[in-house]
Order: structure tokens, then sequence, then C-alpha cells
DNA sequence: CTGGGTTCTTTGAAGTTGTCAACGATTTAT
DNA sequence: ATAAATCGTTGACAACTTCAAAGAACCCAG
């Protein structure tokens, strides 16, 4: 299970410096919904760390030019966040690169693989 | 699978905190076996990063009394790490808990968890 | 045995992440 | 209208990470 653990880490690192974007910049690209802007405040809450934490990342992907701080209507104190067309793209060939299966993974056999899928949704109930 | 790592992580983190550890001090804990000293560098191998941080990590745990430094009989460049008393008692009540089964995983019906215990061992190639 | 190249660890600089406390702007409640 | 709460930012500090450079010790010619 470590071993499991420790060789996807390895594989998500990898893949984000492909990217040349660090990790927590890549689980916000990710959290980001390219239809709905989202609060600093929400984006921190689904990272699990401080909001003090969430602006510098913002900071760096927005001088990549990746998303967008605007202020909400409905209460100037709340920075939406948006991405922008090249953070789209980044975005989606980033998810479509960490959604195939890992390595270890990929060589099972297709029972084996479905028989996985099933018991995690058990596990993680759904 | 992205849900159950982050999950993963989280209790990793709290683990860790338990004993006032940061990730890099808990990976280092556990990759050094009691009975046999291990150089820096297998060290930084294992945990797969630089020479130059390994130093400051075995720093910290040497200030905390955990592990100590000696040169190599064989070669004087090469420090030995090992683990004191402390650090012993530390380490194995550390890997206790990191062994206990993670809470959405205990869950499972026992012939889920063997045959989640079997496709990880086809996964890795035992 | 002496010198030059190699290896192991450390140091220093620089950048990112992370937390906490404090602040400014804004909103909400009294 | 004043006071309290909320949101994002800033500043201070600690840890991790990498790279380049240095120091110490080793090894191998010559």
């Amino acid at each position: 299970m470590f071993e499991l653990l420790h060789a996807s880490k390895q594989r998500f690192m990898a893949i984000a410096s492909e990217f040349e974007l660090s990790p927590p910049q890549v689980m916000a690209l990710r959290q980001l919904d390219p239809d709905e802007p989202k609060p600093m405040s929400e984006l921190a809450a689904a990272l699990r760390c401080d909001n003090s934490n969430v602006t510098g990342i913002v900071d760096r992907l927005e001088d990549r030019g990746l998303v967008e701080r605007r202020a909400a209507d409905h209460d100037r104190r709340v920075k939406m966040l948006t991405i922008t067309e090249r953070g789209l793209d980044v975005r989606s060939r980033l998810t479509a690169r960490l959604d195939e299966p890992p390595e270890p993974l990929a060589g099972l056999a297709v029972e084996d693989q479905r028989a996985l899928r099933d018991i995690m949704r058990r596990a993680l109930g759904r």
C-alpha cells in the first residue's frame, strides 16, 4: 500500500513537472471548474490549506496567465477565480495525462481492474 | 483513485503531526533500518531527493536526538546514520500507527480486503 | 609519495509551500 | 451608525527542494 502511494506520488510529481507546475498548482488547476468561477476561500477549503497560502499559489498561476482574479458582484471582498484560455488548454491536457491509468495498474488483467474499481467504490461509499 | 490518494496523504500528514514530525522526517525514519546503519547518500536515493536535502532533514532529526551521525570506518567521508534509543521508540510507535489499516479500507468486507491485497500484489509484481 | 581527479557531505542562494498573526476593505448585525 | 464578523492580503518564520560550489577524504597514476 505504502509502496503504491509512493509510486503514485512520484508519478504525480513527474506529470506536474511536465507542465512546469508545482503539485499545489496542479491541485488548484484541477479544482477550478472552467464554467463556474470559485472564490479564493472555497479553493483554500478544497485544498485544505490556509487562505493566505492560496494567495501565493494563485499569484504564480496568474503570473503565467493561467488564471484570473475578478471581484465578485455580490460582495467586493471576495475574488472569483476564472481560468483563462491558456489555463483551459493546460488544464485539459493535464487532466488527460493524469487520468491515464498509472503504469502498475495498467498491466493488470481486465477483471482485476474491474474488481479493484468495485472495491474502491465500496471503500469510498459509492 | 485520486480521492483515495488525497485521503491517504491527509492521513499520513495527520499521523506525522501526532509525532511532531514532518512528512520527510517520517519517510527518513521509516527508511532507516534499526540494525543496519545507512550512509546519507543511500537515504537520499531511497527518498529520491538531493543529497543536500538530506543534510537538513537529518540535522533536525539529530537535534531531537532521534538519529546519530557517525563517520564510517572504511571511508571517513561517508556518515553512517544510526537510530538512537529514543528514535527507535518513536519509530516503532510510528510504524505501528502507519500500519493500521486506513479508515476507508478498514470498513470493507474481509473478502474485499483479501481481493484488494491480491490485486495489489499482482500490480506491484508481488 | 605526491599530485590530480573523483566521491561524499556540507554550505549558500534562491524559490515554493505551509502556518499564524495582524491588517485593510467590506459586509452584516445590533 | 456603530460594532462585529468575513475575505483576501501581507509579513514573519520554518521547512523542503534543487543547484552550484566548496571541503574533506579517497584513489590512482607516475
